[in-house]
DNA sequence: CACGATTGAGTTGTGCACAACTGAATCGCG
DNA sequence: CGCGATTCAGTTGTGCACAACTCAATCGTG
């Protein structure tokens, strides 16, 4: 009977390595996402948002008005996602969903007064994040863009999660 | 009556400079993230593992067997996510769960022969991967380090996430 | 030894993410 | 015009993450 005890002779090739490295990318990754999110739940309590829900928020204030598929196209999520999210906004008052006359298939959502008005209060919760990081404004930016660049090769890779005409047909 | 309009007059301060900056890199982290589990998805479904019982399997074919308690400390999870988690890997056959003679409040997780038989089906996939992100290996490597910085500061800076002890108390 | 505090795993409830699907509205082509 | 294909929002089901809690085992200190 084969014993498999780590650091054996049987995962001491190159693969291993791949492994292990590969592991901590992926996993720094998803590591760095709960930790700000845990960042955000602080400082978005006061406010009765979520984190999923404050980007959505930073959507609607931003342009103001967009049908489901747009903010969806923004924060890279579906119908699946948002539509329970933007309910709960809806419950707690901070948007107005309705159908669109001009095409009764799309909905609307804006923020209503009283969403708008959170955004005041919101406008101190960057600064507490920026001070979380302890990260220079150029570092930041840096990551973010290396970050994005990723995303975009990640999604390219997978056919399945990225656009489906995002691959070449021809 | 007040209309907030995007670009408007009232979102021309710095404060909105830093909200559009602040939900670019937290963002960008949560997209990356995202993107991320797309590919292992598609990866990974031969397996038969979701991202997160991949990253479970990493540890225990690394460290051979663990209690639950260890295992949350590598992937800093806690009982409530990883419980359900080990469970289902357990109905996989992926697993072996039982309490420790030593101390009855600990459980021991190993992996069956099947899940030791796993690793080597799992060898391909770190290459997927790999491919997928379309970085040498050095870049790679310098994103892992600066997120590990990163999630080391947001810990410290998140009294509530961190653990309880971390916080100077003199 | 006794007893309060702590530790470890598990459960419950809420919310997010996503696949797969439904159903209605719209589009487009014959 | 008519009818199949597409689009959009929503629902369902599964799984992860986390807070708050339960409960038993263990520890520490008197």
């Amino acid at each position: 009977m084969v014993e498999t005890m780590p650091g054996d002779a049987l995962s001491g090739g190159p693969e291993d390595d791949f492994l292990r490295l590969d592991q901590q990318v992926c996993f720094s990754l998803h590591a760095a996402s709960r930790a700000f999110n845990g960042v955000y739940r602080s400082a978005l309590k006061d406010l009765g948002l979520t984190y999923p829900q404050y980007l959505a928020m930073l959507v609607l204030w931003e342009h103001g008005e967009l049908p489901v598929k747009r903010i969806g196209e923004h924060l890279r999520l579906d119908s699946g996602t948002l539509s329970p999210l933007l309910k709960r906004l809806e419950a707690a008052g901070h948007v107005e969903r309705r159908r669109s006359s001009e095409d009764e298939r799309s909905v609307t959502v804006r923020p209503t007064e009283a969403g708008a008005a959170l955004r005041e209060r919101a406008r101190a919760v960057p600064r507490r994040i920026a001070a979380a990081t302890g990260l220079p404004l150029e570092r930041v930016r840096a990551l973010r863009e290396e970050l994005n660049a990723l995303t975009a090769a990640l999604d390219s890779a997978d056919p399945v999660a990225a656009s489906p005409c995002t691959a070449e047909s021809d």
